[in-house]
DNA sequence: TGTACATCAGTGAACGCGCGTTCACTGATGTAC
DNA sequence: TGTACATCAGTGAACGCGCGTTCACTGATGTAC
């Protein structure tokens, strides 16, 4: 159904690992066409970034590898955005609300890749052969929680927030803040009122009106 | 792999219908010892019922109608587990956590199902020729949701809660408890201490210590 | 500077597999006469 | 009571498809001499 056929000018030598990054955009781009994991296979990805199939053996090994890299650039966007939402706020209740919001806004503006990273679908193959292990996915979701865990400390110090431990009350606003992210990102028929992110968000980091 | 050939008794006459509810037990029964939404095909729906794969027709429209008919299933199965919940509890607190409880337990007790029944994969296939609608199931969600708004209500009466709206705060709570049941679906590394869950549950339903 | 050659980046054809779906069928069971 | 027959519940073989993966290959590019 696409009859142009540009003929992919090939990498020059040395720069074969250019095709790599090529091969994750192709997959999220399939990703969040599609909005269905399902149909990220590794024959719709090579169409999508314009290669033959086996030319993907030389980067990946295997499918599952693809949707793994796709997994951890996902993180890694998403700990940007958020590191990026709290250097902006002035004082410690705006990086509660900067956060929160900037969280919520990636899974809206992503909604597939965002049930990719934490659907947990693509889980039944690391327990294989994969480069990247489950410990080191682990540690990048530690270093988003560690991001509100700081903000609900200075918040607490600050008097805004009537949290006793910033530690586990920011894995009780994660929490909050994945179901209102996933449950958006997983239907469009949205049940709740227009003010549900504000009463999530109050309510767990414990703000004071 | 399974030599075992039980040569399966025909239903007699007038009793057809219950080879479908065996197709929708096969597809649960897939479902929980797969983990893995994508390997309910047809034909191993049919393989684990013990009939040819054209027998499904006979019942089902195609196969994301059979998924369709799990989540159907399933949601009812939550509502009539929310229902024995609250029912057993002695006053207005004792019901909010029981119905939270409940939840939280549904879906660590049937966490492939439950990722199935929330994880919008199956939707795709409602714009279509499907019999159950998606307003069908913003109907069931519903009824599920009513149960946490009376007994939030019930809870602000007693002085126990300090929600404001017990509909609003309903979802807000739904919410919450739908990040933690899917997360710990999703997978086994579930970040957060161990009193987590009653974090989370009082905080949004604002309990009072 | 020229040229042989190793290497790199990627291709095209082929394979076997499980899938959804169709088709014509089979054989037991209940019903009409 | 016997028997012809319609219906019901389900089967077996076959199809075309997209998939993951393998294999031998091609042709441009840089390097050694």
């Amino acid at each position: 159904m696409d009859p142009k056929k540009p003929v992919r000018a090939r990498n020059r030598r040395g720069e074969g690992r250019k095709l790599r990054e090529e091969i994750i955009t192709a997959a999220i781009a399939l990703l969040d066409e599609t909005g269905d994991e399902r149909s990220v296979t590794l024959r719709s990805v090579a169409r999508k970034a314009g290669i033959a199939a086996p030319s993907i053996y030389a980067h990946f090994a295997d499918q599952p590898a693809i949707m793994l890299a796709v997994v951890q650039n996902g993180l890694t966007e998403l700990e940007q955005v958020l590191h990026a939402a709290v250097a902006e706020a002035a004082d410690p209740e705006q990086k509660v609300w900067a956060i929160s919001r900037a969280y919520l806004k990636f899974a809206a503006d992503h909604p597939s890749r965002y049930r990719t990273l934490f659907g947990g679908l693509w889980i039944p193959s690391i327990d294989g052969d994969s480069s990247l292990t489950e410990q080191d996915l682990v540690d990048l979701g530690e270093s988003t929680l560690q991001i509100l865990a700081d903000a609900l400390h200075e918040a607490i110090e600050a008097g805004v927030s009537g949290c006793d431990d910033p530690a586990k009350d920011a894995v009780a606003l994660w929490l909050g803040l994945h179901g209102v992210a996933h449950q958006r990102a997983a239907t469009r028929v949205f049940p709740g009122p227009e003010d549900i992110d504000e009463r999530v968000i109050i309510a767990l980091a414990r703000l004071k009106r």
